[in-house]
DNA sequence: ATCGACAGTGAACGATCGTTCACCTATAAT
DNA sequence: ATTATAGGTGAACGATCGTTCACTGTCGAT
């Protein structure tokens, strides 16, 4: 079918960020000639696999950048019907907000398994100096890099690990802040 | 300073899925000549706000879409410096695969909160019909949907939650299976 | 008051673009 | 055996593209 095609030519914008030109296709096909691109190409928007602008300009269908927001857990899967008709979200766009200065780190260790975060993890900080007590921080603690919750007592900040078994950390000498974790990423 | 207009062109590349055409970027900031926007967009490539390709053609620089996997938190955040040389992802690409079948579904209760899935949290699922024992579902159990993790004991499956304050639910009639989680991700 | 720099206009260039047309096979159906 | 059809080639078209050049007006610095 077209899925082999469409998925080269979603390849290609993503790495051009752009859609290649017909004299292009007919390269990423292996065709001498334009024309049997632009056949292939036509083919290819009769079947819904990619889409051309007002303007005539190709454009890709369904990028992986849009999945669809189902709702609650209770309601189980959204019917083909009704996935239509329901809001999608991109992950990039509504997840990473303040992308210059947002980084990922994998989390290695269990101190913060009790707040949901394990080991292998994926968090997304922002590069801040300065976090809210009791949020969830990337901080160099004695010249260590460590991933623990923001506390303060009698003005003084410190780590908290969310792991009983991990003891508080005071620091010795200095507490600096590389970020604020501000999600959270699993995958199986 | 060139913020405003790469926003303009990156919004512009959102919508429309590519780049504007010299023609294009005259409109889109009010000018009546191509020139002028010739002259523009050599100022946003020489700021580093844009940029073209080998062909000539222009590229968004930095959109949202990446961010730099900065490797594990031990290493904390990374300088500046180093952040250009390291990897990026892009949560899209790398975090849904099968995109075209997966949907979100936003998490209520508490039943799997030791499998790190809070309240609140959203999960990436992936319609499928038969899922590996063992891993975590949307499904189906008589008439009502719910995240758990899916067993099997004496050939017949039964849905656990990861919380031993639920029982183990054996289907009294129906047991189907919605989807298989592949991802959580949890904002802060 | 004059000058130079800057920002914009308008016209022009060849190159490439998308698109069309005529033609050439293979393969499968009749 | 023949015919239609799908899938390919190659050349050609005007339109648009990116790019360049010559020119105009408006400032602030001199």
């Amino acid at each position: 079918m077209g899925r082999s095609e469409q998925d080269k030519l979603n390849q290609f914008y993503r790495k051009h960020k752009r859609m290649p030109s017909y004299a292009e296709v007919a390269d990423l096909f292996g065709y001498a000639s334009k024309n049997a691109a632009y056949k292939l190409i036509n083919r290819l928007i009769s079947e819904g696999a990619v889409e051309r602008d007002t303007t005539g300009a190709l454009i890709p269908k369904k990028l992986s950048s849009m999945i669809t927001l189902a709702g609650y857990v209770e309601a189980g899967p959204p019917s083909v019907a009704e996935a239509a008709s329901l809001d999608t979200i991109s992950l990039d766009d509504d997840i990473v907000r303040a992308n210059n200065v947002t980084y990922a780190l994998k989390v290695k260790g269990d101190s913060m398994v009790d707040a949901g975060i394990y080991n292998g993890d994926l968090v997304l900080v922002e590069r801040v100096t300065d976090a809210p007590i009791g949020s969830i921080v990337v901080a160099n603690i004695d010249d260590e890099w460590t991933l623990k919750y923001l506390r303060q007592k009698n003005g003084k900040r410190y780590l908290e690990a969310a792991n009983p078994d991990y003891p508080d950390l005071h620091p010795e000498q200095s507490l600096s802040i590389g970020g604020v974790v501000r999600a959270v990423i699993r995958q199986y």
